[in-house]
DNA sequence: ATGCATTTAGAATGCACATTCTAGATCGAT
DNA sequence: ATCGATCTAGAATGTGCATTCTAAATGCAT
């Protein structure tokens, strides 16, 4: 007893992932995303209560994958090996990366995600938060730096700065050159800079 | 002859670029821009075509602020008067930068904006870049590097990394501490670097 | 073979918004 | 004092979207 479903949940949150990626919050509409994947909006309903579940759905995968990815390395101190891991996963997901990393959750939601989702979306955070809050544990230690410039420096150079070296090319959709990798080194090792050179 | 307006031009877009900045995109609804300022939806309309209208003229004032600055020093060579003139305007004009800084235009239009707009905003970006193009050969004459590479470098020293260092303040909305500016120095004398003390 | 829970399919609904429209107010030039 | 261009005021319109609804199809359990 039962129908077969011709299309499933992930068929749908692909789409509008990819969507999101290549036009924007606003290009992925609930018929949109059913264009898409070749469903009627009414399927859609069948998987998901709403567009912003879908939304929250995709948003957590993502933020998944990008936690497993720097959690345990910020965790073990390994700063360096934490802002390479983001750049190897925007290198390998590059559309993923696009919409996760260029937007902003709140702004591509239009109503409140299911609370289940909301949760889970905050432990993640959190989750990495703590290994981060570790990370500076370990780097104020070191040094008579002010806390709050301790942060804002290790958030720069593991999150902020690989990031901005990305934008580029995750806006253009293009594979970052190689010399991404060699900025982040340069910039942990400390002992180098980039556009050596300039006047 | 006329009746004299109680509303101009600016109060509306000043009205925009508060919402943008408050609520995103959306939130700058033509209803919301009137309510406030106190004027009927219709007033608007005497003002601007349209509410893409309203956005590139608060884009095309904001770019115009932001080129003032950066296109002298970056044409002079002064990379570094370039990142810190960056840092000086989000400090002055907190509201407006939040907005130019972190959304993208074709973001925050909905439809196309008037033509004549849509050409200064592509001169003025052009300004810039251009601006920017003569860093980049100053810098390249210095190096072997390929010039693709040290033209990202120089784009994240000059531009993307005061705006990750800023991005936190400006989404929260608040004063960036003094150290920002310390840090970008460090990073354009090339013998410093952020978080230093890590392991 | 038949029943029926679940699905496809896509039309109908309701809402939020940009835009347009109608009425009436204002004030300088005459 | 009056005219009329330009404005305020806010209701009406049209559109695009998320969501809901109705009808018909499907295929496993019996």
């Amino acid at each position: 007893m039962v129908r077969l479903a011709r299309f499933d949940a992930e068929d749908f949150v692909d789409a509008a992932v990819a969507l999101i990626a290549e036009g924007g919050g606003a290009a992925a509409s609930m018929a949109a995303i059913a264009r898409k994947v070749g469903a009627p909006t009414g399927s859609i309903y069948h998987r998901f209560e709403s567009r912003a579940a879908i939304i929250a759905t995709a948003w957590q995968a993502m933020q998944r994958a990008f936690v497993d990815r720097m959690a345990p390395p910020l965790a073990g101190g390994r700063a360096r090996d934490a802002a390479r891991g983001l750049v190897a996963w925007a290198r390998e997901d590059i559309t993923r990366a696009r919409v996760f990393l260029l937007y902003d959750l709140e702004a591509l939601l239009d109503g409140a995600p299911p609370e289940a989702l909301r949760r889970s979306i905050v432990a993640q955070q959190e989750e990495l938060e703590e290994a981060f809050r570790a990370h500076v544990d370990e780097c104020a230690r070191a040094t008579t730096q002010p806390r709050d410039e301790v942060a804002a420096r290790a958030r720069f150079l593991v999150f902020d700065a690989p990031i901005a070296l990305l934008r580029p090319h995750l806006l253009a959709g293009s594979q970052p050159p190689a010399f991404v990798e060699r900025i982040v080194d340069e910039m942990h090792a400390g002992d180098a800079m980039p556009a050596r050179g300039a006047a």
